[in-house]
DNA sequence: AAATAAACAGGGAAGTATTCCCGATTTAAT
DNA sequence: ATTAAATCGGGAATACTTCCCTGTTTATTT
């Protein structure tokens, strides 16, 4: 029987995984978390086999909870499940700790092939993802500004582009408003621009941000 | 005995619904469909009760969608089901002929209640979004909020969103500083948000933006 | 193991932007 | 001719930005 702990803010999401899961009969949901902390916490508390987490929680980034998982226990079992499957972002996930890298668009069977390899200790990426990075390596190298972040970096650059206000950021990463709006600073520096719609539009380009909403 | 039609990119999420509605014992789900020509489809061929329709699927729009099955059966019920709370995107499926909207961070029981509440025959909408937005602004002789702003408001959105700031604008358009400031402030309460990013992004909804914008 | 380099977190200060409220024109609409 | 809306900005309080600087914590190198 392997132990899963679950890690989503989506209800759904997280009785979708139970039901994949408990299907089989072989494996047994022994926590769903809502946020990064939660899942540290009740991955100390419930020691399970794996670890099934969502990319964009509200809270602590998924670099820092994932390297808080690996803490505690060096040889965990992450498989990270995604709806962006930026090269940056799965680069971030597999540095900080993580076995596996899923998109939620994979099917039931790839998400159970990538838990049984991640179960076993293997790596495990879906194959829509390999394709994609594998394709990107091919082409001419241009790297893309987006690495250049640094983990904290990515994570509010992601939050600014989304929407979302300094203060809602500073809130839901539990820091103080002046680093939020400093590394808001820096990041515009970084990637040479000056305003936030600026911003949006390079995660346009990096396809970090999809906008297939209305026609 | 309710007979749902589930469209949902996400498998995960299509097994999550599964789960949460079969769990009752009055609900069947008849099909599921995993973008907009599929569910038009699926319902044309099944003729389910409910329709539960994820907001962002490739493929054909929402609003599209939504159109092509009240055109098939006036008084279907469609209840929408998003990641995104923004009030024009509320507006546009509730004009196409949805009866409810609600956010996938919603709990079991909230969605229970708006399938309950759509399958009657009513709206629903819940209650994070409502909070938001208010519910007689939603009727379907609403046009498009970006059309309720003056000229002069919608020249100072288009440059913001292009990525312009307060003070290029101002310098452009021959204004003070201080009314171009005003003139955004303006703008963001009439269309509800409080963010530029999120400027941005009715402007992709609304296509008034090409992603091509800044290179 | 010690040294060097990054990443991370935030204070200070000056400047810019935002919000909300207000009053003054000009321009449309009934 | 009158009411309504659009246009333009000042005032004040608050929020955000930028640049610079100081620590602390992690990583990397030698």
């Amino acid at each position: 029987m392997i132990r899963i702990l679950i890690a989503d803010d989506h209800p759904i999401v997280r009785s979708g995984y139970r039901r994949l899961f408990e299907s089989t009969g072989l494996h047994e949901v022994v926590a769903e978390a809502c946020n990064g902390e939660e899942a540290v916490n009740l991955f100390k508390e419930f020691l399970p086999d794996l670890v099934v987490i969502d990319v964009m929680m509200p809270g602590i980034g998924i670099a820092s909870s994932i390297h808080r998982i690996i803490n505690h226990r060096e040889n965990a079992c992450i498989l990270v499940a995604s709806l962006y499957d930026h090269q940056s972002l799965v680069e971030r996930c597999f540095k900080a700790g993580a076995s596996g890298y899923v998109t939620k668009s994979s099917s039931g069977v790839i998400l159970m092939q990538a838990l049984g390899e991640v179960a076993k200790g293997k790596r495990f990426i879906s194959p829509d993802i390999a394709e994609k990075i594998a394709l990107s390596q091919l082409g001419p190298q241009k790297i893309s500004a987006l690495s250049a972040l640094t983990s904290k970096e990515f994570d509010v650059f992601l939050r600014l582009t989304r929407g979302q206000s300094i203060g809602e950021i500073s809130n839901e990463m539990h820091l103080s408003k002046k680093t939020v709006s400093n590394y808001s600073s820096k990041i515009k520096k970084r990637l040479n621009v000056t305003t936030t719609a600026e911003l949006v539009h390079l995660a346009l380009q990096e396809k970090l941000l999809d906008m297939t909403v209305s026609n």
